[in-house]
DNA sequence: CTCCCTGCAAAGAATTTGCATCTTC
DNA sequence: GAAGATGCAAATTCTTTGCAGGGAG
């Protein structure tokens, strides 16, 4: 009833979701739907629907396409799946169960892109969803800024070329 | 609405601005631009090409969709305005300059996005930035969770008869 | 005067919907 | 047996591209 599932199994394990399943409200556990949740079990990283479509394919039991975005809402209501978000115009999806979540440090310039973790931040986020009566499920974070090589090489340009640039491209 | 004259770049003020555009290699500053340009200075909150061309049409000088599609990445290039990332299939901007930044939490289940600031995130996320070396220079989060609302319309359903419930688009 | 910009129409890509048929409960 | 689920084709929605005329530098 209120959050989830007592059951917060960090594998992609099949068995655990069989359950969460059936709550939706009045979906049945079809055959096609074990092949989709069993392709996202199996899916490491993001995947769209049609990656998901893809995979499900060369899984030998093939389900339609449309049946894949049909599912996906109600997988990610059931709390199987997250929508991540990635600057797109597609919908991308993750296993809403993975155990280790790191977030992004990205070099403007460079494009470096540095992993890390920071409970307190984490902890942060549980606060302000809080506050707004949310129920956090997931979060979406990406630092951007200069890595310290970059910053060195800019301070180094601008001495030999002061003033010249405000800002570019 | 506002005529203050505060001079920062804070503000939504154009000339600030104008320089930019023109950085941009091979630009030019056509009045289509200066229309598209003043529609985002005075464009609160976030937009999609769509919403920006609409604000354009009341300001009495229509500019065609396509030109506002074709002119959205280079205004972003420019740093203008940057994509934020709603958990959606369109484009999202907002201005690139606003003073306040704010971060969105987004239901889930009915596509609520509430706006929040929450300074001590700021902070920590410097402090992460620093750890590696890097100067913060933006950052992007959002958080996604289920809302008040739904986490009890939600039970309820649950309890007695699943409905179809509103979902945005 | 040369490119770049614009608008229109049309093309594309991603996602949704109508409908007849097949399944699960 | 009935409420759901599925697949196909067609429809939508958002965004991009081809092309000819117009404008900025």
């Amino acid at each position: 009833m209120d959050s989830g599932k007592a059951k917060k199994p960090e594998s992609g394990k099949l068995s655990d979701f069989d359950g969460n399943f059936s709550e939706i409200s009045g979906t049945r556990l079809t055959s096609c739907r074990r092949t989709i949740l069993n392709a996202i079990c199996n899916y490491e990283g993001h995947f769209r629907a049609e990656d998901l479509a893809e995979s499900i394919r060369r899984l030998g039991r093939p389900v339609s396409l449309v049946t894949v975005y049909r599912n996906l809402p109600l997988l990610e209501r059931a709390g199987v799946i997250r929508r991540t978000c990635v600057t797109d115009n597609v919908a991308w999806y993750e296993r809403a169960w993975k155990a280790e979540h790191h977030d992004h440090l990205i070099c403007t310039k460079c494009g470096k892109v540095v992993e890390f973790e920071y409970p307190a931040i984490d902890v942060l986020q549980e606060a302000v969803a809080g506050e707004h009566g949310f129920l956090l499920t997931g979060h979406h974070l990406e630092l951007m800024g200069v890595c310290g090589q970059c910053q060195n090489r800019n301070a180094e340009e601008e001495r030999i070329e002061p003033e010249k640039e405000g800002r570019r491209k």
